[in-house]
RNA sequence: CGCGGGGUGGAGCAGCCCGGUAGCUCGUCAGGCUCAUAACCUGAAGGUCACAGGUUCAAAUCCUGUCCCCGCAC
């Protein structure tokens, strides 16, 4: 069976599919009014599990003893869990022949938990990647027995590590599973030392405080690119305009914080607390996102504006 | 029926409230200046103002409906 929920967990869907594993059936989490209009719609899972013809199935809650025994019903060999979006009791770990497999973000312990991508840009991670572990009750505790990891480039932005995590873990599953059909995996407990919590980003933090140092923003931008986005506020024509920022630069520069240094080189210059940095990508509410060059021509902002 | 913003020459925007010459930045083309230039100057081309109805002497602008995009909330 296969667990997952967001657009991050189908490429190991699709993966687990082109290595011919058989797969009885995806859960998901279940289809929820979601964007503007509150329209039901289904996972990204969901979706692409039903085009390819797979049994979905999308329990409130598997903790329901009738889901539970469903699942323990499926007489499984192994089940494949990735961001699946629900505690797993001891039942249904213990289900399968062989476990549940999860795929975290993660060079584990660091950055366990609910958002480990946008964690490790935001505190400047020069380096991460993805687990594969034996799930266990704990929160991303259980032993490893795969790893691949991955460099953070300084303009990486959360969309795109999550896109190049995603196809790194699908590959890293599937050989996960190659070993473990052949009894040849091997277990490594994790230590706790190192071990850190990937809290859940809240929608304070995406608010930019352009007195912080120009690192701290830059990671600030970057780790909250595409979303939620990283956000200021700027004096427009009928008040302030929030603008989402979607990749940055650090640069040098030096002005009270939140002021426009320049504005050529197709890319705002901000001062910040120490240093400054650029913003290259850009958004403002109700319009769509935008090279920095494209911003300015519709929404000027020349030197010495000041933003908050 | 969750709240809100937007669809205007190739790109990005203003104009809409207070109906009546289509404006700005950039790009394109031509010419000029310059040792030279993505710089500067001059000129030109290019728009059924998302779509469909309605009101009006007259609609980008007011009214109704449809499609698409986005912010918040979730």
């Amino acid at each position: 069976a296969f667990l997952g929920t967001p657009e991050f967990s189908v490429p190991t869907l699709a993966a687990i599919l082109a290595a011919n594993h058989e797969v009885a059936c995806v859960y998901s989490q279940p289809p929820a009014p979601r964007g503007r209009g509150r329209q039901l719609a289904p996972s990204a899972v969901q979706a692409f599990a039903e085009a390819h013809g797979l049994t979905v199935n999308t329990p409130a809650s598997l903790r329901a003893p009738e889901e539970a025994r469903a699942f323990a019903d499926l007489g499984l060999e192994a089940a494949v869990v990735v961001a699946f979006g629900q505690i797993l009791t001891r039942d249904i770990l213990e289900a399968p022949r062989l476990g549940c497999f999860n795929l975290h973000a993660s060079l584990l312990p660091r950055w366990r938990g609910a958002a480990p991508i946008q964690r490790a840009i935001m505190a400047g991670d020069a380096i991460t990647g993805v687990d594969v572990m034996q799930m266990d009750e704990g929160l991303d505790t259980g032993p490893t027995l795969a790893r691949a990891s991955t460099r953070i480039d300084a303009m990486d932005t959360s969309g795109a590590l999550a896109d190049r995590l995603a196809n790194l873990g699908a590959g890293l599953m599937v050989e996960a599973l190659a070993s473990l059909e052949r009894g040849e995996a091997r277990f490594t407990r994790q230590p706790d030392e190192g071990a850190t919590y990937a809290r859940k980003i809240r929608p304070a933090e995406a608010r930019i405080r352009w007195d912080r140092v120009a690192e701290r923003v830059d990671r600030q931008i970057r780790g909250l690119s595409p979303l939620p986005g990283a956000w200021f506020e700027a004096p427009g024509l009928k008040g302030p305009v929030r603008i989402k920022a979607l990749l940055s630069r650090l640069e040098a520069g030096e002005g009270e914080a939140g002021e426009v240094l320049g504005d050529v080189d197709g890319g705002l210059l901000i001062a910040c607390g120490e240093g400054a940095v650029r913003i290259l990508k850009a958004q403002r509410e109700g319009r769509g996102a935008q090279d920095a060059g494209e911003f300015l021509r519709g929404f000027p902002m020349p030197r010495g504006t000041r933003l908050s």
